[in-house]
DNA sequence: CAGGTGATGTTATAAAGTAACATTACTGAG
DNA sequence: CTCAGTAATGTTACTTTATAACATCACCTG
């Protein structure tokens, strides 16, 4: 353990918000956490009856992988550099990738920033949710947050003045803890 | 006069709400609001020493009078259909349209609803904010709200994780009260 | 009126997304 | 097992959204 105390105190403010810490720390294990969205979404595919397939679960893979919101193109691009490994086939076409993208939205298993027009892993996907989001605009890195508080007070609103709430959209952009740090410093 | 007492009721929580009619009532009138926006955009480039010249002008025009997001390359063809009546010259290319589009958006007289890539009129382009969308699914329109309440929730937050905001997105759709009330009915 | 700046015109292309139909893979009834 | 039906993927072509790069024009300022 090597946690300096602004970390912990970091960590912290975010335990009090009632989250999971937010944006990935220095010592995050990309490897490991990437396997735990697999398998995540491996039970949850079969507990829905829905077919994660090596298509689908190669996207979802590339995704997450990217840690950062990934545009559909760019998975397409690591998809076709993937599968070129020694075959001899055509690349994969935009299609292939929008519809596994399809697929892993309407299970919750990603998200969809508007704003950028870029996809990004869903690390509770068990939860019913649509995402809130916090985007870096200097490191890239964007936060799933779920803040009761937000969702309240939209939805309050909307129930004042009757409206339908279907899908909320919340996508915050500014500099994470640690670039507002270096920009302060 | 002929207000229901559903209207007289909707009016209320409203205002409650700190808020104007959000949603364009039956007895709205386009031809006027538009100009009212017009002039309202006259008067703020003249105190920022802002050219509205008049392609802007005619851009603003054409976003507020659809008075429903538009997309860029709907403003162009009507652009192109307005700019035809009588003309000799080449049919407008759409960088012209996005320029003016970025000067409007710079500005604030419009805002961009990301998850329609559409623009829409700011109605109350003075203050600074950046909007909050209720969009309704069924009839098209899009409310702009500006809820204290949610900036406080969402700046709350981003205080607590030592997030520094830019930018604030808030796209909510569903149904309008109206489409919300045939729905029911 | 020269010269710079800002606005617009013009051409070409990039980036994001989808429609439509062909083919393949899986599944369940007989 | 095998055949039929459905779900998934392949393939081609195209639409929609947006921007880069350079040319021209307009306007103001000394």
């Amino acid at each position: 353990m090597t946690e300096t105390k602004s970390m912990i105190a970091a960590a912290k403010t975010a335990e009090n918000a009632g989250l999971p810490a937010i944006f990935p720390s220095e010592r995050h294990d990309h490897a490991h956490c990437v396997d735990q969205a697999l398998s995540a979404a491996e039970d949850i595919c079969a507990g829905r009856n829905a077919r994660l397939t090596p298509l689908r679960r190669q996207v979802l893979e590339l995704v997450w992988r990217s840690h950062e919101p990934i545009g559909a193109y760019d998975v397409l691009a690591k998809l076709q550099r993937e599968d070129s490994a020694g075959e001899d086939g055509r690349p994969a076409a935009p299609p292939t990738v929008y519809r596994a993208l399809d697929f892993l939205l309407k299970h919750r298993l990603v998200h969809r920033i508007e704003s950028m027009n870029a996809y990004v892993g869903c690390p509770h996907p068990d939860s019913e949710h649509n995402g809130q989001f916090l985007i870096c605009t200097q490191c890239g890195n964007a936060a799933e947050i779920d803040d009761p508080a937000i969702r309240r007070a939209i939805g309050e609103h909307a129930r004042k003045i009757g409206f339908t709430i279907e899908r909320i959209t919340v996508e915050v952009s500014g500099l994470c803890p640690k670039c507002s740090a270096n920009h302060a410093g």
